[in-house]
DNA sequence: GCGACAG
DNA sequence: ATCTTGTCGC
């Protein structure tokens, strides 16, 4: 798919701060997105070093037909960090090799499920907006723990499928959802051009055996296989 | 002021 | 994210 990476990049956090807000209220979060799409693509990013500006970074995108979850397409980038590992500044590290994984791929999916955070971000513009925002297309964040915002436990049901709302500061920004009976839960908020009860509805659709998605569970494996490659 | 803090 | 053995449980 064809996309292209904003020349301007920040030098340090308070540009990175500025361009989160200019570009907040670019993101959709009403959808209601696809309601059947075909294809489903996770993306995740493997580092080694210590979350410095020098660290080496592997992305890696998969692209799973989402009726079956098998694995239509995927692709690979390494380079290094352009950006030190700042909370709430996450996506300016891992972006611009995503964006290069992106763009070697010929299908161009209809949702793309992150790892990590949407909306539910100190300034509600998580890395699944940005890379929303950045590509046009719909996008959902799958976190593993939460971030910002909390949830009442006992609201939350042990069967999968249950859910609690995520809440920060008496807004709603994301949903708690028990992807497997038992387990704990994965963290589901919007990214762009889509709402919460779809991005909830294809993250359980894409997690049929396991707590995390197989879209993350897949991307997860290709991009330390692909840091593991560039390392030796 | 202090602690917490996606990956 | 990453460093890592054994171990509890189904």
């Amino acid at each position: 798919m064809r996309i292209q990476l904003p020349h301007a990049w920040p030098a340090d956090a308070a540009e990175a701060v500025a361009i989160q807000d200019r570009l907040r209220p670019l993101a959709d979060h009403t959808g209601p997105g696809p309601a059947a799409p075909a294809l489903l693509a996770g993306l995740d990013v493997a580092y080694a070093g210590d979350g410095g500006t020098d660290d080496l970074l592997a992305a890696a995108v998969v692209v799973l037909d989402a009726r079956t979850l098998e694995v239509v397409e995927q692709a690979t980038a390494v380079g290094r960090a352009t950006f030190p590992y700042v909370p709430g500044l996450f996506a300016f590290r891992e972006l611009p090799v995503l964006i290069e994984a992106l763009k070697s791929l010929e299908h161009t999916p209809d949702v793309m499920l992150c790892d990590g955070q949407g909306f539910a971000h100190p300034r509600r513009f998580g890395l699944a907006c940005h890379l929303g925002v950045l590509t046009g297309l719909p996008t959902a964040g799958v976190a593993k723990t939460p971030f910002t915002g909390g949830y009442d436990p006992a609201a939350l049901g042990t069967r999968r499928g249950a859910s609690a709302d995520l809440t920060d500061g008496g807004e709603r920004v994301g949903r708690a959802l028990r992807t497997q009976d038992g387990v704990k839960p994965v963290y589901v908020s919007t990214g762009h051009a889509i709402d919460l009860d779809t991005a909830c509805r294809l993250t359980l659709a894409a997690a049929p055996a396991y707590r995390l998605p197989q879209t993350t569970r897949l991307a997860d494996r290709l991009s330390r296989d692909a840091l593991k490659a560039a390392t030796g």
